[in-house]
DNA sequence: CTGTTAGCGCCTTCAT
DNA sequence: ATGAAGGCGCTAACAG
């Protein structure tokens, strides 16, 4: 019942390991054409398997690369795996999937121990909490890619939304509409998670051009669980917002169970726009206007990025951040 | 700038290798204390990390397990991954994830690519388009779970949902409300996948308990891309149902952009229940009734069916199906 | 307690 | 065109 292995390839075909694992790499040009299959057959016959860890020993390569999202339950990341999952596929990559759900301390504990696994390299959704692991790997060149979220002084290749322009496309809409108290809701930023900052950034910056007054209090930043209490204090002030901009769909989430709760109409009482498509924007009541990553792009990007040092590319743009843009969804939400 | 190995700890420390290589284990019995310091020293002296590449081929256990789903766009799908992976992490393993995407040849080249890199065990969704394959994987006594779905003929441990108490669920709770006109949609049934078969199996037998007809006309299983036909042909005869029984969370979606499309009032007009649950069940206009699948015991479980197979635990009940109690979220949709 | 030795399964010069 | 031999980094008897 043991393992079959090149030994038993070569004993049964009557020639030497070398041979079948010349075969292997389709080195044909080293054999004749008689060996070649009589090689074939007996591979078929044993139902021989290469031991692809042993391989991966001797090579140094494993083609297996370690993807860690900051927390799996926003849509945006399972549509990143999927994404990077598939296009990996395509290169004949695996993934090994890892869930820091936004602590550092898991996210070290994930990147040693891939390290350790020798993948081959990591795509990082960073939290932030790890600059001098970063460092290390890039002392390494350990192939690394950033995703979503930026840490402004490494020098590592990240694929991120370009989030001022995000929430500048969703103040343009809401100016457009008539709407001059506008408000933001984000979850939370103590850890300067760069997505975040970078749309309340976006969201000043865009108000300004359009000469209205920036409001703190219009401005929320609760953590996930308190989104509700963050709402209530936007809502029972004397002047409550006419719009709110969702900051991630599970913000959205939250914010139009608020709006269930409390009766309001959409878009007359309160209007919405959210960042991130959500699976029931289009036929919600009323469709809610969105502004959406493009996902696969992100995704297909961040794996060439990583492919490209893995495959030793020289590192010209090494610290190049790309920023891809987002879209608007427009529908009747305001 | 190579890699530093067990070797190099051994001869900065000045012991043998074998001796760290009990270090690493833990055997700390098998020396002194002192050589204990030094050793631990030595390793973060030279930031030494074990190459678990090595350590896998002489162990023939990589610590890392396959987990092959059969439609990743499925929510039930990636709830499942999440839930897996945040368990198996806690045994201290890692998972490959893989999208058969419900094509038995992506399948079979994924089961084949995980077995060669020597994973401990495989969780499959099976496309069921495999059996061959799945039966030399028995015989190699190769550790394997079935997940959402069975194959009959095959003694493999398989966790599903109980569908035909789902759909109990969704008939009963609609023959409450006063309904008899019952439809039922699922995706195509062609390929025998099991939880669309029995869902329906269900419906039949439910009706029947409370002597409704089985009506053919009201039970659609077209393929995904063609739902919205389907749903027009339910509508457009002379006894167009009162209630609708999603099959799953990509039909309630189809489901409900129709009844936006159309205008029809959920549950006056056409009374709507949803198999998986959604994220916007709650909020919705009415809020949707579903029937929800208990994903994080379902992926508990068949972790630990997978680590008893691992740990080679005695094969008693290796055959067993374990089918998990779906449960109601009464809201208002019907 | 510690060191020596022999593999795990494969790849890769280097001879033949 | 084919084979022999060494080594990737680690573990596990078995000696000492």
């Amino acid at each position: 019942m043991k393992n079959i292995t090149i030994a038993d390839v070569a004993s049964q075909a009557k020639v030497s390991k070398s041979t079948v694992s010349q075969y292997l790499n389709k080195r044909y040009e080293y054999m004749s054409e008689s060996t070649r299959q009589k090689i074939e057959q007996t591979i078929k016959e044993l139902n021989y398997h290469p031991n692809i860890v042993a391989r991966s020993l001797k090579q140094k390569s494993t083609y297996t690369v370690g993807v860690i999202v900051a927390n799996i339950l926003h849509t945006f990341s399972t549509q990143i795996i999927r994404a990077i999952e598939n296009y990996f596929h395509q290169h004949g990559f695996h993934i090994i999937v890892c869930n820091a759900d936004d602590e550092p301390e898991k996210e070290r504990n994930y990147i040693e121990m891939l390290m350790a696994k020798q993948v081959d390299g990591i795509i990082i959704f960073p939290t932030g909490g790890n600059i001098d692991l970063y460092k290390s790997m890039i002392k390494k060149e350990f192939p690394i890619v950033f995703m979503d979220r930026t840490i402004d002084e490494l020098e590592i290749p990240t694929v991120m939304l370009d989030n001022i322009q995000a929430s500048t496309l969703a103040v343009d809409r809401l100016v457009e509409s008539g709407y001059s108290r506008i408000a933001i809701v984000t979850t939370s930023i103590i850890r300067n998670i760069s997505p975040r900052v970078e749309r309340i950034q976006g969201y000043k910056l865009a108000l300004e051009q359009h000469q209205l007054p920036v409001q703190s209090i219009y401005i929320k930043t609760p953590e996930v669980d308190q989104i509700e209490e963050a709402l209530d204090e936007l809502f029972k002030q004397g002047k409550p917002p006419q719009a709110i901009i969702a900051g991630n769909d599970r913000v959205l989430i939250d914010v139009l169970k608020y709006i269930k709760q409390h009766n309001l109409k959409i878009p007359s009482e309160i209007a919405v726009i959210g960042i991130d498509e959500v699976s029931f924007a289009s036929f919600f009541t009323p469709p809610i206007t969105t502004i959406s990553q493009p996902a696969i792009d992100m995704a297909n990007l961040a794996v060439d990025l990583l492919l490209k040092q893995i495959k030793g590319a020289d590192s010209a743009d090494e610290k190049k951040v790309y920023r891809l843009q987002a879209s608007l969804n427009e529908r009747e939400s305001c």
